[in-house]
DNA sequence: ACCATTTGACCATA
DNA sequence: TATGGTCAAATGGT
């Protein structure tokens, strides 16, 4: 691969890309203890079961054949997010509802989340992050499913950061472009990468076609047809954000990304893009209340984004580009 | 048996 | 009321 040009500058600019967000020191403490709570009541809710694949076409809601996507394994999903999110406080977080303990009925939810930034990618499952998918619903007028993704640690260390994906209408119709994914991220990563594999990492994936066995960060189950992992990479950013805007300059990107800045807290999801030479035009997601969207030119944040770089052959290579930048190594490539 | 995914139900907000 | 977002039971794969 190449990440030859000025490849040790370039990685100290990653992992400080990369760093500042997981490793920022948040405004709040979220603990992560207090998950055991009993199953409270825990058939509140469902009551008959669909048909194992689909049952409900009619149904407004989801399911629309598209869009799965890895997940990661799961931490301690089943542990209510419920009873971390009233700690939280992250700037993007506004816990909305009581306590929510006992009953589903009270469970929590918060919103308004005021960091977000997007993207448009053909390979929405390799940003760095293990994702866990938390739900799928049809999104009215659009054409695919949008799932949820929260993050792993958001148990673990009430990480808030969230994403979802959804396929846009153009692109991977048999035309041979890949599909192209909407990808938003909400809330920054408060998260502290621990373990090896979860760190944040800047992943490379090399895929031309051939449906990859690509196996970075997450696990190829889904990863059939559908998945959108891996084909050639691309991608674009829009981000409303700003906050901290610390970001170190990337001049030459701004002819593949536009991103917009309204907030707080923002997502350089794209200067692997110019790393590595990916690009992809922005496609405004038709529905997207993206902002306003101008050109980036200072680019702020961490990096979250796959690195894709043409592999020859045809095969697809997932590298590690970057570990945890909090030690010295600092890069480790990994070929599979 | 365990784990990840699916997907209808539930809930909050617009 | 409509829609989006979240929960979690059930399913299916390993």
């Amino acid at each position: 691969m190449t990440l030859g040009l000025q490849g040790d500058e370039l990685l100290a600019q990653l992992r400080d890309l990369l760093l500042p967000s997981p490793t920022t020191p948040t405004p709040f403490k979220v603990e992560s203890g207090g998950t055991g709570h009993p199953p409270a009541s825990r058939d509140g809710r469902r009551r008959r079961r669909r048909g194992s694949k689909r049952d409900r076409e009619d149904s407004k809601s989801s399911y629309n054949g598209e869009q799965q996507h890895e997940e990661p394994p799961r931490h301690a999903c089943k542990t209510s997010f419920s009873q971390l999110l009233p700690h939280i406080h992250a700037d993007g977080l506004i816990a909305l509802g009581a306590a929510a303990c006992s009953s589903r009925r009270k469970k929590q939810r918060q919103k308004k989340i005021s960091s977000t930034s997007s993207l448009v990618t053909s390979v929405p499952d390799f940003d760095g992050y293990q994702w866990r998918k938390y739900g799928q619903k049809q999104i009215d007028g659009a054409m695919y499913a949008r799932s949820y993704y929260r993050c792993t640690r958001s148990a673990e260390q009430g990480c808030p950061a969230k994403r979802t994906v959804q396929r846009n209408h153009d692109g991977g119709d048999g035309d041979g472009t890949p599909p192209k994914y909407t990808v938003v991220y909400m809330g920054e990563h408060t998260c502290t990468a621990n373990d090896s594999m979860e760190a944040p990492v800047i992943l490379e994936t090399a895929a031309v076609v051939a449906p990859v066995t690509s196996n970075s960060i997450k696990r190829p189950q889904s990863h059939d047809g559908t998945a959108p992992t891996t084909s050639a990479g691309s991608c674009s950013i829009t981000s409303t954000s700003s906050s901290t805007a610390t970001g170190i300059e990337s001049p030459a990107i701004s002819d593949i990304t536009y991103w917009s800045s309204s907030s707080s807290g923002g997502y350089a999801v794209d200067d692997y893009c110019r790393l590595f030479g990916v690009h992809d035009s922005w496609a405004p997601p038709a529905t997207a209340a993206a902002s306003s969207l101008r050109e980036m030119e200072d680019f702020t944040g961490p990096i979250r984004s796959p690195v894709h770089i043409a592999a020859a052959d045809g095969w697809t290579i997932d590298h590690f580009l970057l570990q945890l930048a909090s030690n010295d190594q600092p890069v480790s490539h990994f070929s599979f």
